[in-house]
DNA sequence: CGTTCCTTTGAACATAGTCAATAAACGTGG
DNA sequence: CCACGTTTATTGACTATGTTCAAAGGAACG
């Protein structure tokens, strides 16, 4: 966690922003300028929207957060991960569904996004293609738990965040180093810790990856990748 | 549906937007002028967002759509339901996880929504409102298909039904008429058709809910409310 | 080195799914 | 208004997937 530390063109939020649309250099200054101020926020602690500039959007510099739902009974709902790079949306406290407070996984940083001049610049259309991409992930998360059994979810889910990371540049190829327990995993797919193990392992019996810690390796990518059942055509009930 | 011959007071567009932000007179005639421009689309077709104007948000000025995942192998999950009075937010098509398409579950009713023009004024306001809200309704989706059992699943939709169309205006006390099958919920709340049958029989077995035909009365709405485990606040990991 | 957190394993159990058949409700044309 | 075909709701027996509980290894870290 050393965004201070970085040369600017290896930050995961240029890399990602730079993806979604064509930003100009005043973009790119403003952004450099935003990330010189990043808060850092140690892993663990809740990440408080309200402190800075309430309705401004924060980006996440670097480091992993997570959003999550935590039922009276002890049972836990992780939403959506925040990886490097990620816009992260102010959401305001008066939620009818009950708090999804955004707490940091790993030591991150955080800076307010910078806000475009003019309408239609580069900075607000890579803002706009991160909402709409956030809302196909909620979408997705949504079906991989309401349809997929838990070895297509792991797997589904595996194939998102190497998606999402790689867009960021936050993995080398096939491989991808993801800073979460068992049992975080199982809080975010809708499973049992155990359960999780269980099926890891049932992944790797298959050959289609490999673990090594923290770090993990599509052994036979296109398979993962078609594996999972997608969303086809139209969805007109039968 | 006959939004053209409803009073535009009663149009569940109007309560809704009035409910989430005060609207000014302009405002009004905006959304009476958009509603008499409103285009019917009957019942199980698909809703075109790139027919009108292509950035423009819909509203929904009567009657109920949803957007779903259809798996390659059959399965689907319904994503959301839109309820009459919701905004229709555009989703452009380059959805990296597969098309969310949206259907008109009843006949519909939608216009363009009103742009303001003036920054700040009670309509952007409100579509604010309504955006914030609809993504706490994808998180508690998340939450129910990740964390709750059937029978709390579907107790915990019944709420969120009602809730909803109580900001409308579209049920009268504790009654409310929901145009759906049961298999349609089933692929909303991510079970079985014959389960959600049991269910509902043991949702009635228990006098918390009284069913005739579409229609669906709370018996005991402050045990439903309260059955559901609501998330609590804030969420770090032990 | 000892503590703590994380992963792994096994056995018993529970919730929800599957398959198939029947009953009820609905819509349509005669 | 009734008969018929279709969709939707209901039921039962059986199965499967994932959970629970408990314990034992391992790895990481001060």
């Amino acid at each position: 966690m050393e965004a201070q530390t970085f040369s600017f063109g290896h930050l995961p939020t240029f890399s990602r922003l730079a993806a979604l649309a064509t930003l100009s250099n005043g973009d790119l200054a403003k952004l450099e300028a935003a990330g010189r101020s990043a808060r850092i926020v140690p892993a663990r602690r809740e990440v408080d929207m309200y402190e800075k500039g309430v309705r401004r959007s924060l980006l996440l510099m670097d480091g992993w957060a997570y959003r999550m739902h935590l039922l009276s009974d002890g049972r836990r709902q992780i939403l959506q991960f925040l990886l490097p790079g990620d816009l992260i949306d102010n959401l305001e406290a008066q939620d009818a569904n009950g708090p999804a407070s955004l707490t940091a996984l790993t030591d991150i940083a955080v800076c307010v996004a910078p806000g475009a001049d003019e309408d239609g610049s580069g900075l607000e259309s890579a803002y706009a293609s991160s909402r709409r991409l956030e809302r196909g992930y909620l979408f997705r998360q949504i079906t991989r738990l309401g349809r997929l059994s838990a070895y297509e979810r792991i797997v589904d889910w595996l194939c998102e965040m190497h998606e999402r990371l790689a867009l960021s540049g936050c993995c080398e190829g096939n491989r991808m180093t993801i800073p979460l327990t068992q049992e975080i995993i199982a809080d975010a797919v809708g499973l049992t810790s155990v359960h999780v193990n269980r099926t890891l392992q049932a992944l790797r019996r298959d050959r289609l990856i490999q673990v090594n810690g923290r770090t993990i390796t599509f052994l036979d990518h296109t398979t993962c990748q078609s594996l999972v059942n997608r969303p086809q055509g139209s969805a007109v009930l039968a």
